[in-house]
DNA sequence: ACAAAGATACCAACCAGTCGGTATGTAACA
DNA sequence: TGTTACATACCGACTGGTTGGTATCTTTGT
């Protein structure tokens, strides 16, 4: 970046976070995104090329901006890998708070739309969710071995998983309206994982 | 409906399914739509008021169309509820087949565009989503009785939760290009409900 | 004949993207 | 130090095409 303040470049991404988790992708104008980041539209086009470019942009400054979140999360302190995998999806469930497109993924939303039509965005979007996926999974894959797992499941599968979870948590707190549903599935999502690792007695049966 | 064929009606419900699924609600337009159903817009415009009334019908329509299909579908014939449970699980997997816009849910796209923005079309989406989560949690809820399941989740957050992980199958599907990701995330929702109804025994320790 | 179904023509608003231009910063050199 | 040369950042009116929606006409079944 230059020396004089490139700010509108990340105004603009931060406008794209917000606004199209919100109103989707193909919804969002570049008027739109324009206003809510306080810049012209000659700025938009001085610093993307296209609507779509901006989209990868964002998508990749999602992929930062998250990863520099679950980097300094606390969960990564417990000395057991099991312990930092549950102490992952406890996070995940903490920080489903405040209004839904507050806490909706915006690659998630993006994927939806642009998967068919637009390659470049779909791959952004698959990078950063398979990025992301790949640190929890490393997590798992220790606690595999710590805790002598041989299983007919992989730890990378698993942790995709726990993504399939979350973002079918999303869908399902924007048709609801509310995290709860969302919350409830997380707790699901928890129970398996402890069970994988006989972390908890399995359920009684009743005579 | 009337005396004369309405098809015009049903071809461009038809044509809403598949165009929506591919390319997401508001990048699909209405001439799209018309082009698909080989009707002019006159005559979309007769049947429905607007493009968002359109997506109303299209998500009731989806809701009759696939709770046929589920109805009909041979994983009602097992006599233990838990055998209907897995084998509806079992089924959701197996028609994970051909192109990604195929197998994907109409319902679930649109309210990802639609939740913040359009309410009527929420509403629809999470009336097919409930509608069809609370067929599942029956079989659930008959199935924790027979099997004694004094568990602290309920049927229908189960239910919820299966819907959860297929939603959520299907944006990594979409992000991955294919059904494989989707089928593996499926393949743990089993592997959880058989250990939540001690169907298989947790894994071995080493050493 | 008459109402519903469907076709055709059209419009005003909106869209992504363009373009000529300005303002400011940096580097080089005399 | 001052001046020329150039690059980057930004502005906003404008454009060609598209959009959802309307108004009007024709066809069809009863």
């Amino acid at each position: 970046m230059s020396p004089r303040q490139a700010v509108a470049r990340t105004r603009l991404l931060d406008a794209a976070v917000a606004v199209i988790r919100e109103k989707g992708y193909s919804a969002t104008t570049v008027d739109d995104l324009c206003r809510a980041a306080g810049v012209t539209k000659g700025a938009f086009f001085h610093h993307f090329k296209t609507k779509d470019d901006l989209a990868v942009a964002a998508a990749e400054y999602w992929s930062e901006m998250t990863g520099a979140l679950f980097a300094s999360a606390p969960y990564h302190d417990h000395a057991d890998p099991l312990d930092r995998v549950l102490a992952y999806v406890d996070f995940r469930k903490a920080i489903l708070q405040g209004g839904v497109p507050e806490f909706t993924c915006l690659v998630g939303t993006m994927v939806q739309e642009a998967y068919e039509t637009q390659p470049a965005i779909r791959d952004a979007c698959d990078a950063s969710i398979s990025g992301h996926a790949a640190t929890v999974a490393k997590d798992i894959a220790e606690a595999m071995e710590v805790y002598g797992i041989d299983a007919d499941w992989t730890a990378e599968s698993l942790a995709l998983h726990t993504q399939a979870v979350l973002q079918g948590a999303f869908i399902l707190a924007k048709a609801k309206g509310g995290p709860a549903v969302a919350a409830e599935s997380v707790d699901h999502l928890r129970r398996y994982i402890e069970m994988l690792f006989n972390r908890t007695v399995p359920h009684k049966r009743a005579a």
